[in-house]
DNA sequence: AACATATTCAATAAAAATATAGAATAATAG
DNA sequence: CTATTATTCTATATTTTTATTGAATATGTT
């Protein structure tokens, strides 16, 4: 007895409260939502239109999070606004995805088919794009939707979404090589946009990262 | 349809398999199944006797984990022996655990309170220990049961496992600080050796840090 | 070849997680 | 004060996960 079965007792309570917390990131549709607030606070009703899931479904899995300090709410009016509690745990959601595209064989192929559907494979390192607007010929674009971009982008970028991207093009010079970005590593917008930006004779290139991680970066670095 | 659609396919499945995966190691069986072959390779029956799980389920908690790709298998004669698919893993666990006790205050709280029931707060880093053992004036002890040792250590450690310690005061000197480590951060076995050799009038602190950090802290430096 | 041992597989019962629908709550506007 | 709107809570049916038992498989020993 004595110490052996305290800490047998111990170990049990701690390995619970550990699966617990994975538990609550362990469900697509919490990692949906997730990967949506990773980009900035949203309504309830925000994450519903952005998810296509029932209002009390959402409701629900935001909870959740919510029990499980994963996100944070601000109350505001008739809205409850949603993100994420804070950048320890959006560094370890995406070591997590970090992970899983490079580790897990299935992930990965699905990822770099898509890419290669997308005709974009050879992206622009965070490094490349600091080197880039160092030399001053290169227009940063941002496809993500306007309220996204309202709600936090890379400093210098412009905002196209990816939606009004045709009718825009008319105002993008022929100079400049362009790069375009959006969300996190399984968010395609800019792999689309390269590929209609090739298609009408421009020059463009995917960021290899996304607004998330430039966010972190930004933090690291200040 | 065009291309909104096929994204928000490809978003559900990339969703589902990181879920998958996550759901893999959302238990508390198998947490403590990779906590135990974060140590090292370990056959399903030396599982179940450091467990205490019945065999058909720890059976089929590693089948989980294998199908998930975290664990891999080698099968010697008689006994399938388990172990941790590579140092890409191992690294990302730690991060999960190191984020669960430094910002799930339930977690954080609980560690900390077995930690001062053990009396031995400060606890020494590696950086710390580095220079210790330049000036040759510490004993590192390794304080888990012996096939752990024998299966990997820090080099220059002296394997004293918990359960003999008492019978081997005799042997230790009362001149250098001991340093005692063992497992991952949820282990207290060497917090119960730092107590115990405290007791017994010996200067003694815990390493901060176990045997899986300095593995990957090597592999990185090497 | 017959047997013993370690592990996995298959079937089942129990427990937990999920989605949905509708009621309840809370905040604001008129 | 009442009506409206956004969100959360409650109850329930469905699905998924888990533990247990005993049978099946595979490997090595005599």
């Amino acid at each position: 007895m004595s110490f052996f079965m305290m800490d047998k007792e111990f170990k049990d309570m701690v390995y619970e409260g550990l699966s617990k917390m994975l538990k609550a990131i362990a469900n697509a549709n919490r990692i949906e939502v997730i990967e949506i607030l990773s980009q900035g606070e949203k309504s309830v009703e925000g994450i519903v239109q952005a998810t296509g899931m029932t209002i009390a479904n959402a409701s629900q899995h935001l909870q959740v999070l919510k029990n499980n300090n994963i996100v944070k709410t601000r109350k505001d009016g008739h809205f409850v606004y949603y993100s994420l509690i804070g950048n320890e745990f959006l560094a370890l959601h995406q070591h997590i995805t970090r992970y899983a595209v490079n580790e897990i064989a299935e992930l990965g192929k699905m990822v770099n088919r898509q890419r290669l559907v997308n005709d974009s494979q050879h992206a622009v390192s965070f490094d490349e794009l600091e080197l880039m607007i160092g030399e001053q010929n290169v227009l940063l674009v941002d496809v993500r939707p306007a309220d996204e971009f309202a709600s936090g982008h890379i400093t210098g970028a412009l905002s196209i979404p990816l939606e009004v991207l045709v009718t825009r093009l008319k105002d993008l010079t022929n100079e400049n090589e362009i790069v375009a970005y959006c969300r996190g590593p399984f968010c395609m917008l800019a792999d689309e946009a390269v590929k209609l930006l090739k298609e009408n004779g421009y020059k463009a290139r995917r960021l290899d990262g996304n607004y998330p991680e430039w966010k972190l970066r930004q933090l690291q670095l200040s």
